[in-house]
DNA sequence: TTCAGATTATGAATTGCAGTCAAGTTTTAA
DNA sequence: TTAAAACTTGACTGCAATTCATAATCTGAA
């Protein structure tokens, strides 16, 4: 509320918004490495340099805190596929590139697979951050006649829960990095397309993501 | 391996079996009314009438326990359900029935509502304890012409998590029960049928289930 | 029936962590 | 400059899962 107006940041306003974000990022590192619950408050508090208690003036829980941390990382995957989908012409792939981007992601980053342990969390995460987007996309691509949902709420809310269980599904080996096109195909359906063309959509070529540096950039080119 | 041989039980066996069938019986008590992180293992041996130590001799984890009892919970739940889908005529109402009377159990039985809580247990737990029955009815109905999907397993782990998310959604009314016909269109969408015709089955008449108690009469009237 | 050895039951003790809070430190504004 | 407000801190509390030494029970051979 404060970066808004131009006034300067006070010295306690810089060191609650330098104690959050160095929680936040704590908090990822950590989780990142041992997975959520071999984590605890102290490893995060010890990592970002700040007293036990501290982490309990910012959040009201290590479950809050870890969540936050989700929540970063997710808003700005959200954004580097933006500016991907931003190229499409077929409003049908949007939705299919991020889906499929989604499940790449959780299966093959690292720091993602851990956080795939506590599902619910997840699942209920995915349906917040990347949420607006999603409706959005699924809602265009019915206008222009590709989907035929009736709800895209319900539609985002099954897809998000699929797409966590398969993706849990090939961390765990049960499923192959192979079957994943298959996964889009079917959450295609879901949105109600025909298979030949679901199946059209999910095999097109799928352009690599921008590093998170280089959208940083794109962003803001002065730095 | 006993009760299969005709040789007696010995003190010992009867003795496991019952402890077992107790520790299993108090887990579902208990976490029916308290939820499964407000539950102690404490709270189930006292409840079972044993030493806290002995649920360890025969789980290995709190977890386990309560991940028995689940399993136990929706193997007769399975059958129930299999008594009515016998008498189905075309085979894509099968799964239909199967899938909807799943979200309704976890919508309304208070039992159930609990477990919600620890969706990737309860998703992977149906998806083992019911995957017999829905891989052979997908296939089935696949076989009749209703369906269309290319991998069953992919297909039935899609529409597990899209059942627990689903039904979750309703325990948090964030979504109302009038949209659990539209979330099982969507399942048999994901399964391959057009739209029209999931229509037209999600919204046939669905016969009750037998009561536990009634299907137990019919499996065994001498008793 | 007896009894040694094997198996199982038991709950007090151990362990480990989330979350609290009283005391100390920094910041603010008059 | 200073007193009150805001924040930081880590030792401490409480709780619950799990272990394990001991006691109880069971088994089969004699």
């Amino acid at each position: 509320m404060n970066s808004a107006s131009g006034r300067p940041e006070t010295r306690s306003e810089r060191r609650r918004r330098r104690n959050r974000e160095a929680l936040i990022q704590a908090a990822y590192d950590v989780v990142s490495r041992k997975g959520i619950d071999a984590t605890t408050v102290h490893d995060i508090t010890e990592q970002a340099d700040v007293g036990l208690g501290t982490a309990y003036n910012y959040f009201s829980s290590k479950d809050d805190l870890i969540l936050a941390a989700i929540e970063q990382s997710m808003d700005r995957l959200a954004k580097r596929i933006e500016t991907v989908t931003d190229t499409f012409d077929d409003p049908a792939q949007v939705f299919a590139y991020g889906t499929r981007t989604l499940m790449d992601t959780a299966t093959t980053d690292r720091r993602w697979q851990w956080l795939m342990q506590r599902s619910e969390v997840i699942a209920d995460a995915i349906y917040r951050c990347f949420g607006p987007y999603a409706l959005r996309d699924l809602l265009k691509a019915r206008e222009a006649g590709r989907y035929r949902f009736d709800s895209a709420e319900l539609t985002w809310r099954q897809a998000t829960w699929s797409i966590v269980g398969t993706s849990l599904a090939v961390c765990e080996n049960k499923l192959s990095n192979d079957d994943l096109t298959e996964a889009v195909v079917n959450l295609l359906c879901l949105a109600g397309m025909d298979r030949a063309g679901a199946w059209q959509v999910a095999r097109r070529p799928r352009p690599p993501l921008p590093t998170a540096s280089a959208l940083a950039a794109r962003i803001d080119p002065a730095r």
